[in-house]
DNA sequence: GTAAAATAGTGTTATAAATACACTAATTAC
DNA sequence: GTAATTAGTGTATTTATAACACTATTTTAC
């Protein structure tokens, strides 16, 4: 109640410790992938966990998200969600944790940065090729972040923010095809994105070509449009309710 | 990063404190109220406050959430769902205050139970008619649990948490403007709900009646469909993404 | 009894969106 | 030229929504 946590005295209780975790998806070969680390000591050791750490007094949540991804990534100017926020008393074996899991979009072309350099503790691992066991419950942590990714992806823009610079409408609907797990058809596809007028023509051209065919002709996100207000745009209407499921806490 | 976290000691650094604010929602004659309590102390004394208290180091999130709801509203079996967990710096002048926030949706029979002895420091404000300033950023949490209630109402079976034993459909569909905020047709409305299949029959009878007509049919909600698994039963498909907006944190 | 009033529906049409799938067009390598 | 590849267009079917007129039932008032 309000008039106990009036007469609460800020020092006198044990408080838990506050961490944030973020959950950082990217594209590599068209492919959905997640960064995770192996952590090196207890509790544990050598599992793979979600990147995380501590809240600084004087930063706030997205701020101290903001600080862990750009420490993993090198990355700064990425989309950032806050996701979920998993307080059960059990979940840290060494003392209270609570941890505010967040969301990061980090685009195709730039997520090798600080990864890239062969490192063995930190790694991208597919979405449908995880480690069997992960640290703490980040099982749970991951299975909800990608539940909501899939959910929002249709109904927002969010799939673009995981969009090199330059691609072609054809990769787009891959990785549409990847995040939703079933095939779209190809003509309402192109009908449906030119109509929502969210592209603009790269003029630029992709290197050599050893095929033949057509070029590909690629396209730019109109920042603008998609990517400042997560603009509505549907893939289609007739969704399930997942990003509603809400885990145990 | 994960490596510092690994030799951060935790008894070393000062900790923020955990909070849970509980949006306790309910409907008093047909309108959509909220629980808010007047604050006694510095600061923002005087000042509306949505209600919460600090997480005690033994139980979950969610069982903080219960706990303060069971202790402002006397009623434990609700509906309660996570809303967001806001942890901007300033937003406490005592001390860090990081916030977890609640959603509950209490039946609209069983809401008087503590509230009711017209304690003039606990109240139901109509979502519609609040006070001009709400203590901490507490009309901004406020805000965020409207939009998400009036956005998962169009796709989930949530409106149902808010029906009293029982109802008629025109009460429902009522309910429903309410939350909306715009006129449904009955013809349709009727049909809609019929064809979900979420209802059975009342059979018992309500007091007795002065006015003419035709009795009203009493409803119950059929609770192994409707609530047990947030079934999907979506008034309509055209909707707006307002739960998708995220407050700055 | 009949009229008025209220609840509880049904019928029908128009509009829009999603879906499936066949088809055309352009541009390249060879 | 032909095969291959990207990039579309055309169209018919189905489905959902929306608007609104209409019928049916059951009560009280008189």
């Amino acid at each position: 109640m309000q008039e106990q946590a009036e007469r609460y005295d800020v020092t006198r209780y044990e408080r838990p410790s506050v961490t944030v975790d973020v959950v950082i998806f990217t594209l590599i070969h068209q492919e959905l992938q997640v960064l995770l680390v192996q952590r090196r000591n207890w509790p544990f050791e050598g599992c793979w966990a979600i990147p995380g750490g501590f809240v600084n007094m004087d930063e706030s949540l997205e701020l101290a998200a903001r600080r862990e991804l750009e420490e993993e990534t090198g990355v700064g100017d990425v989309y950032l969600e806050q996701l979920y926020t998993f307080g059960d008393v059990g979940r840290d074996p060494r003392t209270r944790v609570i941890s505010v899991a967040y969301i990061a979009l980090v685009r195709a072309d730039v997520q090798q940065i600080r990864v890239s350099e062969e490192s063995h503790d930190v790694r991208w691992f597919p979405v449908r090729t995880l480690p069997e066991q992960l640290a703490f419950d980040h099982a749970q942590i991951l299975a909800y972040a990608i539940g909501r990714l899939r959910s929002k992806i249709e109904y927002t823009t969010l799939a673009f923010q995981l969009l090199p610079e330059q691609f072609s409408i054809l990769e787009l609907k891959h990785i549409y095809e990847q995040i939703l797990g079933e095939k779209l058809d190809k003509g309402n596809f192109y009908r449906k994105i030119k109509e929502a007028d969210l592209l603009e023509e790269a003029h630029m051209v992709r290197e050599e070509r050893k095929t033949r065919g057509r070029p590909t002709q690629l396209w730019r996100v109109r920042r603008d449009r998609a990517l400042e207000k997560q603009f509505v745009f549907r893939w289609r209407e007739d969704r399930a309710v997942a990003s509603g499921k809400i885990p145990k806490d």
